[in-house]
DNA sequence: ATAAACTCTCCCCCAACTGGAAAGTAAAGA
DNA sequence: TCTTTACTTTCCAGTTGGGGGAGAGTTTAT
């Protein structure tokens, strides 16, 4: 299957399939007479885990740490369980800090009138100390 | 007043006052002779500006155009309010987003047992088609 | 006078790609 | 078969918002 091909399959840009190739994170057969990568059936479903796990928020280095679980059978759901809440934890965090943002912003946007006059809260806000 | 005491002042890294110098957003005066870089009050008070929009996560860009608005004395306070409902729509969307990931990612842990098993319905989920 | 602390420019580095140029290859139509 | 189009390759540069550190000059403190 040629690159095209494989990123329709996963999901991805043809892009960044490429990519993933030289950070040696899916490195498919490739032709040597004309450098033509070929992708296979196993190649893709790779591909497609990484493209979830990336939509899941995981870095590169975790879905290669992820994939990595992933071909070892052996491997206990321990370490994937674990891995998993950490990041659940870390956009937990990153939650509150965006409501905190947003319930300011929001303040700040309801204390102006927003008109053709050059008197503005917010600026005031961001020029003064902010309410913290 | 000298670059570390302007970025203490504004709460910044002396790093990143003179990547605002370098990008044109607030340049100082430069002494010809040392090159050393002169920072006065006005300085201050623009650096601090940016350093809350940023807060605000405003981007660099964004905060060009509030620090414009913000020098203007006759500017009309509209323009400043939509830019903040602008960025206020633009974090709601992202907390729905992480919202989602969260609820995935928590729906998956649960159902995993942790243990020393191979058997991983995260690891599942990843190589199938995710719930969505 | 000398050592410490500061400042300057310059360049490379990060994540995770994206865009584009130049050149080679494959597939489809006439 | 020839030609055109659509693909593929590598390589280089750019993105955002700076951070790290080298090497050289400057200021300050002792």
């Amino acid at each position: 299957m040629n690159i095209s091909i494989a990123a329709a399959r996963a999901g991805l840009t043809v892009k960044t399939v490429r990519y993933y190739a030289n950070i040696g994170m899916v490195v498919p057969y490739q032709n040597p007479q004309t450098g033509y990568r070929d992708y296979r059936p196993e190649d893709i479903a790779k591909l497609q885990f990484i493209g979830k796990a990336r939509r899941f928020n995981f870095s590169i280095e975790e879905c290669r740490e992820l994939l990595s679980l992933y071909q070892d059978k052996n491997r206990p759901s321990k370490e994937v369980k674990e891995l998993t809440l950490e990041k659940i934890a870390e956009i937990e965090e990153k939650l509150l800090e965006l409501k905190a943002l947003r319930d300011q912003l929001q303040h700040l946007a309801t204390h102006c009138q927003g008109n053709d006059r050059p008197d503005c809260p917010i600026l005031d806000a961001l020029s003064d100390s902010l309410p913290s």
